[in-house]
RNA sequence: GGACGGGUGGGUGAGUGGCUAAAACCAGCAGACUGUAAAUCUGCCGCUCCUUGCGGGCUACGGAGGUUCGAAUCCUCCCCCGUCCA
């Protein structure tokens, strides 16, 4: 026994199961689930990033979702700031914090923490993707190697999204990002965690997405999407970034979405579950379970997981 | 029955004598990723062998023959698809 407090993470990828999961836990061990997902932030994007209604959570408190608008922008550095405050609400009030976790990044930036540098800064972002325009990605590319070769060395040529943050942080820090990492970064305090993690097979996992893309499209989805142009959610607001959400934005002229254009969304959300698998494959210390959430096998041997924590 | 056009690797599709296991794109597979992360990016992608190399062998561009040192590319016949004329 410690007197550290307790955290259980159930990590996976998409539609394995994790809330069902999470929730079924959280009803036997008096657990409050907090949503480590860098979609369901988002308020006004319900049906396509897979939250869980009201109706749907039998009771138990969700945190961490409807948190910002959809023009907002938010990262990881919040993300963490908000989880921590979360954590420690529940911790005071004696509950147990489920975290379920699909988004790779954030369950890192929370239980790891992230190095000191600099949040992103839209002006230079501006400035810099203007440089992409005008002369094309490795333009990009050489500046940062003449500023910071490491940096240069590791990302490639093209990836424009990390050259500007390492641009940004090399600019903004005035320090090269190694070195800014290398100086550390403080995790988690204070917790004993016990990550889950559930990998069903992947042939039935993809039958699963599948599945639940049809329903999502049948549960409204094309409307929700109608709604938020209607409410004047800009093309370019992040959330429509997210999958589904801009083939469903240039179909709302056509009432339902085309066969086709439903399984260019599926097959998104398949790609979209192999590279969450390829992340928590290196997470370190998860007890594996190879099924879904809601198989009964499955409960069972998590149920075992989170007796065995201090209480 | 006749006239054209076309049949290329899982798909679309370039290639019209050697530089072609065959562009490109898609799909698929694998991977990277410390503040956009449902994002962004990278590699592989006919089969096979090994000493894993800008390595060897085999098979491949509808089918069968042929021309040629050499053919997806040229010729002959056949099969199939599309359009048009009967």
């Amino acid at each position: 026994m410690s007197d550290l407090a307790r955290l259980l993470v159930i990590l996976g990828p998409t539609a394995s199961g994790k809330s069902a999961l999470g929730i079924e836990l959280a009803r036997q061990h008096g657990g409050e689930i907090l949503v480590c997902d860098s979609t369901q932030v988002y308020r006004h994007f319900d049906i396509g990033t897979a939250k869980i209604p009201l109706a749907e959570q039998r009771g138990v408190p969700h945190y961490l979702v409807d948190l910002v608008e959809p023009q907002e922008v938010f990262t990881a550095g919040e993300f963490r700031r908000r989880a921590q405050d979360v954590l420690e609400d529940v911790r005071q009030r004696g509950k147990f914090p489920i975290l379920t976790a699909g988004t790779g990044l954030y369950l890192r930036a929370l239980l790891e923490g992230l190095a000191d540098a600099p949040t992103r800064s839209e002006e230079l972002r501006d400035r810099l993707r203007a440089k992409v325009q005008a002369r094309g990605p490795e333009h990009l590319h050489r500046l940062l190697n003449r500023l910071d070769r490491e940096a240069a060395t590791r990302i490639a040529p093209r990836d424009t999204q990390k050259i500007i943050r390492a641009m940004e942080i090399r600019i903004l820090a005035g320090k090269a990002v190694g070195e800014i990492h290398r100086s550390g970064r403080s995790g988690l305090a204070g917790y004993t965690v016990t990550k889950i993690g559930l990998s069903p097979p992947r042939d039935r996992l993809y039958e699963r997405i599948d599945a639940r893309v049809n329903a999502m499209i049948a549960a409204g989805w094309a409307d929700e999407v109608r709604r938020l142009v209607e409410m004047g959610v800009p093309a370019d607001a992040k959330p429509f970034q997210f999958i589904g959400y801009s083939d469903l934005r240039s179909q709302i002229a056509n009432g339902r979405p085309p066969a086709e254009v439903v399984e260019k969304i599926q097959q998104a959300t398949r790609r979209f579950a192999k590279r969450q698998i390829t992340w928590f494959r290196k997470e370190p210390d998860v007890h594996w379970l190879a099924g879904f959430g809601d198989d009964t096998e499955v409960i069972t041997a998590a149920l075992q997981f989170a007796r065995v924590l201090p209480v």
